[in-house]
DNA sequence: TTTTGAGTTGTTCGA
DNA sequence: GTCGAACAACTCAAA
């Protein structure tokens, strides 16, 4: 029996694995994990330490078979197959734009060495929704209705037995202490005791608590689905067979159906990942410079004196997760309050976020900004205060966060301004209502109008 | 080809 | 406190 590597990259689980299934079909099975330094050395550490957990857990479900080797997917994979004597490399799908460059390049280095892509991290992969004349839908809903009418393939069997082949492994990656920070547990079967917990007793409540980030009530499915320890149409399949229907179900299955439209968007225009999906934009003037500087750092660390931006950029740097809801709020923050350009923050958010993912991170920011699918009204933009005191109406989520402002009970915590400024906390860095007119006013003047 | 209805997630102001 | 209107005009998708 003849070797075969499957190469594990965002897709670190066991089961529903159909590249894997194609790897065992064609012979012994060597796992194989390709750490690029540059990636890890940018990863803030919650980061690292959910990538570090998927990694020994995915180690012990192969008893210890894992093999990690650090450096460039184009030397590594090459290398590796000599050493093996594999015929072929099996990977899942890397559809975003620097995947694909890679998997081009390793595909070339390894010559004789097939690369066989199977499956890809989506419920439908990229590309296969179209319109009628072919062309790639530029708006979600009616995108959505395709998607669902479209439909999606029933999660792969888990090999019973697999045979796994052995060769020399560098060591896996540490998991940095977190200093007791309550963070995502990795792992594929983390990843399903969450799932059936959320199915179980949240789903049904999505609807009309999802956008509570003072609650538990989302999935956080969002870094499982990254790094593929569970497949969205795992998810799909277990909702399905549960029999629940209403409109928790349907608003959830249409957050996947967002991570699916977003993924397609970049499959069909690679370049979004830099540029603007709607470059009418383009002309658009930004804040630059030492104070520009200042007012992004005091962004980045939650020191803005705007208690739920605080809250939410502290949580991410703890964390590497930060709720949905305080996404778009900390994105408009920077964009239409202190008026820079929403790269600037994607990037940031790509630095730590655990469940970085460049499609969804990146129009999610184009979205904020106005420059990406949605059709976005130019009057958008978020108050900070008022979805502060709407989405976390006692204050705990504030306070969570930002230990300066627990002496402030219930939602007062949201203007602390109008008491006595707690020692510590920062005065706002700029006066919204005003930084609104100026944000109205460069839209207007980008537009041409 | 033309027409028609619709487009994730908001805020403010005035009655 | 609550509620509806105004905040622009344009592009997309489908009939």
């Amino acid at each position: 029996m003849s070797t075969a590597i499957h190469w594990f990259r965002r897709d670190l689980r066991l089961s529903d694995n159909p590249a894997l299934l194609a790897a065992r079909d064609a012979g012994d099975v060597l796992p194989l994990f390709v750490l690029d330094p540059a990636i890890w050395e940018k990863s803030g550490d919650p980061r690292r330490h959910f990538l570090a957990g998927c990694l020994a857990a995915l180690h012990e479900a192969t008893d210890g078979h894992l093999v990690v080797r650090h450096g460039r997917p184009e030397d590594v994979v090459p290398a590796v197959a000599r050493e093996v004597g594999a015929a072929s490399v099996h990977i899942t799908a890397d559809t975003g734009p620097y995947g694909r460059r890679r998997d081009t390049a390793v595909e070339k280095a390894l010559g004789d060495v097939e690369l066989v892509r199977t499956g890809s991290p989506y419920a439908v992969a990229p590309g296969t929704i179209t319109k009628d004349d072919g062309a790639p839908f530029k708006v979600f809903t009616p995108f959505s209705r395709r998607w669902r009418d479209h439909g999606w393939h029933d999660p792969a069997p888990r090999p019973r037995s697999t045979s796994w082949a052995r060769v020399d492994s560098e060591d896996l990656p540490e998991a940095p202490d977190l200093g007791g920070t309550e963070v995502l547990e990795p792992g594929e079967a983390a990843a399903r005791k969450r799932w059936r917990t959320f199915l179980d007793e949240r789903i049904a409540d999505y609807d009309d608590q999802r956008n509570r980030p003072d609650l538990d009530t989302t999935s956080r499915m969002s870094a499982h689905l990254h790094f593929g320890t569970v497949h969205p149409r795992t998810l799909l399949k277990d909702i399905a067979d549960s029999g629940q229907t209403g409109t928790g179900v349907d608003t959830y299955v249409t957050e996947l159906c967002w991570r699916d439209f977003y993924a397609d968007v970049l499959w069909h225009r690679p370049e979004t990942a830099r540029e603007y999906y709607n470059p009418e934009l383009k002309g658009m003037t930004y804040s630059t410079g030492p104070h520009a500087d200042e007012d992004f750092e005091a962004w980045a660390t939650g020191q803005t004196g705007f208690p739920a931006v605080d809250a939410a950029m502290r949580q991410l740097l703890a964390e590497g997760w930060m709720h949905n809801r305080m996404r778009m709020i900390v994105a408009s923050f920077l964009v239409k309050d202190l008026h820079q350009e929403w790269t600037r923050g994607a990037r940031y958010f790509m630095q730590h976020l655990v469940d970085g993912d460049l499609a969804s991170n990146n129009h999610g920011w184009q979205w904020v900004a106005g420059t990406g699918t949605d059709a976005s009204p130019f009057f958008r933009v978020f108050n900070p205060v008022t979805q502060g005191l709407k989405f976390d109406p006692d204050g705990d989520y504030v306070r969570r966060y930002v230990p300066e402002l627990r002496g402030i009970a219930g939602k007062a915590v949201h203007e602390p301004w109008k008491g006595e400024l707690p020692e510590g906390y920062p005065e706002r860095v700029v006066d919204h209502k005003h930084e609104r007119e100026v944000a109205l006013d460069r839209y207007a003047k980008a537009r041409g109008r």
